[in-house]
DNA sequence: AAGTGGTCTAGACCACTTT
DNA sequence: AAGTGGTCTAGACCACTTC
């Protein structure tokens, strides 16, 4: 640590129970490199570099914290590692988009049995402003009847209806969603909620079940009653993991599968 | 890299083309921590440290392969994060092994929709030798008509029966695997494969569809004709990225979902 | 007190990209 | 040539466990 007092605190511990030796109050001590962490994420978060750009080098961000490159080089390991950002050797280190190919399939796990994973086509069935249910008020950390926009829509891949997706989405933070904005946005969903919304989607979880096709499914997918769908429900998260997407899915899983990788 | 000649090559690339300097053959080249992570994979490949043995100190292993501890470390570091190994700050890195609690649950997504996960209990149907059909000789890397030998079983959770199971393993790494010892053995499967057969799971790649029950299911998962059931298919790998499980596993899903993640 | 993994530093050199 | 991330080293100190 050498005699430089540093900008950040690296034990807070020391400041606890200073008295009481033997119950010492919880240490809250992170690591430097954790703190450093945090803060890169929360300029992230408050849009000091936005997806896509390049971010300061690690040489800069370790002069701009005080400390030394390997601790800052640790803390954009981990960021990394959770693709919150992509490193590009010799170039820099830039933030996470879902403008690229790579980050396509990330959320989108149902891939052909045959053939190559390719993006289908969007089909905007409604999109509508409505009050929270119970449920998704729950699920998207908001007040029950807050204002959501409801998006329904059905992806097809070489012509074949495939998914029917339902999509609940904070009113506050997407206001001015629009079926045309949907329809002419060229692109990955995500990429639109995240250059025109300002949210970009860290991470999602998954529940998944197998459930009959009803009536409204037969009829938007092309299938038989009762036919069994894979139910996809989602929840998706935004920096600081705020939940900010609840999304319904149900695929035909007769020409595609859901992969899976358990490590 | 200081005077002395080191014992692992730290550029592979140096020995290719040294005589073509324009069409430079394909640099086979790989860092020195990449290198010592491939042999420490080989150890435990080899059996010299068995799943829950301590494996030795990082100092040990610097000494061992003349290589600083750093590197040793960051070798160590990929191991941890693919779940090869477990660190235990003071006591030393573990070699992971199925016979622990934070492991019964990394291979059996399924929870239950309300309520904490716990184990099921397992009931064992069919065990038997047989010639592996086309599908799953693929799947396993072996011969077509080569002995394999095929389990059938359900499991069931607070006495519900949830999941049927198929599994089909080689026969000649798993020669003597019978209904007794499945049935006899407490603990997870896994952690019979590890200790009787020597074959740790490493990870998986799963196929998740939507199916409807046919006969044999609606008798012993006790569901109704034609009940949506998830399928799983799941070939596991040991290390080398060797196949050496297919598993076919039908969910019922009415009271339990498959839960994942998506980072 | 000794041994282990965990953090942090400082400096060197390599590989890749751009100017 | 200059700047970036990637690798490797050597050494210090901290936190945790065991003796």
């Amino acid at each position: 640590m050498s005699s430089n007092p540093p900008p950040v605190s690296n034990n807070a511990a020391a400041v606890a129970g200073a008295g009481s030796a033997v119950t010492a109050a919880a240490p809250t001590f992170s690591p430097l490199y954790q703190q450093i962490k945090a803060l890169i994420i929360q300029s992230l978060q408050s849009g000091e570099w936005k997806p896509g750009e390049l971010i300061p080098s690690e040489v800069e961000l370790a002069n701009r914290f005080k400390v030394s490159q390997g601790t800052v080089r640790k803390a954009i390991d981990e960021m990394s590692a959770e693709n919150l950002v992509v490193r590009r050797q010799g170039k820099g280190t830039f933030v996470a988009t879902h403008h690229e190919a790579r980050a396509h399939f990330r959320f989108l796990r149902l891939m052909p049995d045959i053939g190559e994973a390719h993006a289908g086509e969007s089909r905007i069935i409604e999109v509508k402003r409505l009050r929270a249910s119970a449920d998704v008020a729950r699920l998207l950390d908001i007040k029950s009847a807050d204002s959501v926009i409801f998006i329904k829509r059905v992806m097809s891949f070489d012509g074949v209806p495939t998914i029917l997706e339902e999509i609940w989405l904070p009113g506050i933070i997407f206001k001015g969603l629009t079926a045309e904005r949907l329809i002419d946005y060229k692109g990955p969903m995500y990429g639109l909620f995240e250059t025109e919304f300002g949210t970009h989607m860290i991470h999602a979880a998954e529940k998944i079940r197998a459930v009959p096709a009803g009536a409204e499914e037969c009829a938007l997918l092309q299938v038989a009653d009762a036919t069994p769908l894979l139910s996809v429900e989602r929840v998706s998260f935004t920096y600081g993991n705020k939940p900010v997407e609840v999304r319904r899915g149900l695929y035909v899983t007769d020409r595609h599968h859901y992969q899976n990788e358990l490590n």
